[in-house]
DNA sequence: AAAACCGCTTGCGATATGCAAGCAGTTGGC
DNA sequence: GCCAACTGCTTGCATATCGCAAGCGGTTTT
C-alpha cells in the first residue's frame, strides 16, 4: 500500500484504489465477461482502453490485491488474471452502481439487462454469483447453477432483440 | 450530457460521471457531513481538496443533476448545495463501497463505524436515511428519527474513545 | 474603517491520459 | 524450417488533468 492518501475513511481508501475511469471497467470485464487474458481485455473492451493504461491498471490491481496472475500452461507468453476474494467481494458494489446507473443515466437496454437482473435478484443472487466466481477464479467447488450463464444469456437475447428490431422496424 | 463515452453500459456511464478521486468525496461530505457551503466543503475536508478541483467538481455535479444550488438568504455571497433525488439515490452505492473498504482496506475505527452501522442496518436503514436526506435537501416532511444523528453520534463517540485511549494508554 | 470571510479564478509545474508504433519471444500453418 | 500471426507489454510524444499557492471583487463582522 502507498501512503499517498490522507484519511482512513473507507470511502476515501476505496477511491484511492478504484477511483478512476478504468479500474472498475477492467474488473467488470473480468467478472462479467470472464476475460482472463491481456489481449482479451484489450481487444474486446467496449470502451476501447489503451494498452498502456490496461497494463498499468492490471499492475495496480495486482499490487492492491484485487487480482492475481498465473502463467497459462497452454501458452508460454500468456498470463491468466483471476479475481481474488477481495475482487469478488466487489459484486455488491457493482450491483449498486449498475442499478443506480440504469435508473438515472442514458443506458442502452441490452447493456442494462444484467444490472436489472442483479437488482431484482438482490443479495441472494449476488451470493450465488460470488460462489460461482470463487469456482471460476479460486478453486472453489462448482455451484449447481450458473448465474453468469443466466446473465450472459439475457444479455445476448437483448442484443438479438435489438438486432431483430433494427432489421424489421415495421413489426410491432 | 457529453458524448465523450463509448458504451451505454450502466457501469461505464456511472464511471464517466463519478469515476475520479474527488466527486464521491464531495458527495460524501454533503451527504454524511451535511456540508452545504463551498467553504465548509473546502475547509472541513479530511482529505484536503484543492479549491479549483472543488469548484470544478461542484460544477460537474450540478451539470449532471446530482446536486442543485440555491442562494443563501442570510448571506448574499453564499450558495447552498443540495442533493437531488439522483444524488440521494447513491446511498446504497456508498453503503456498498464503504462496507467493502472497511473489510479490505486499512481504515481507522472511527472512520469505519458509520460504514459498519450502514452495513448492519441494511436496505431498511438506507431507506430511512434517504427519507431523511429528502427532508434535509428536498422539501420532504421530517421523518420521526434521524439516522444522520445516529451515525454522527456513533462517529463522535468513536473519536472520543480514540482520544481517551491516546491520553490514558495505561487503561484497559 | 479595518479585518475577516465569501465563492471562485488564475498561473504554473507536475502528473496522468490517450494514441500510435514497436519489441522480443511464441505459436501455428504449410 | 519458414514466415505470418499473435503474445503481453513498453516507449515516445502530444494533450488533458491535477494540485498547490496566490489572488480577486465583493460582503459581512467588529
Amino acid at each position: 500500500m502507498k501512503e499517498t492518501g490522507r484519511s482512513g475513511c473507507p470511502i476515501n481508501l476505496t477511491l484511492e484504489i478504484l477511483g478512476d475511469r478504468w479500474s472498475l471497467i477492467v474488473l467488470r470485464d473480468i467478472m462479467f465477461g470472464n476475460r482472463r487474458h491481456y489481449r482479451e481485455l484489450l481487444a474486446k473492451s467496449d470502451e476501447g482502453i489503451a494498452s498502456n493504461i490496461l497494463a498499468d491498471r492490471l499492475k495496480r490491481l495486482l499490487e492492491n490485491g484485487l487480482l492475481s496472475r498465473r502463467d497459462d500452461a497452454s501458452h508460454k507468453q500468456k498470463g491468466i488474471y483471476s479475481l481474488t476474494e477481495m475482487g469478488i467481494s466487489l459484486v455488491p458494489v457493482f450491483a449498486a452502481m449498475a442499478d443506480w446507473g440504469r435508473r438515472f443515466l442514458p443506458v442502452t437496454p441490452e447493456m442494462s439487462i444484467r444490472a436489472e437482473i442483479l437488482a431484482e435478484g438482490g443479495p441472494a443472487l449476488w451470493d450465488r454469483f460470488m460462489a460461482e466466481l470463487r469456482f471460476l477464479h479460486l478453486e472453489a467447488p462448482r455451484p449447481a447453477q450458473s448465474v453468469l450463464d443466466e446473465l450472459t444469456a439475457a444479455y445476448l437475447a437483448a442484443v438479438e432483440r435489438r438486432r431483430a428490431a433494427d432489421v424489421e422496424p415495421e413489426a410491432v
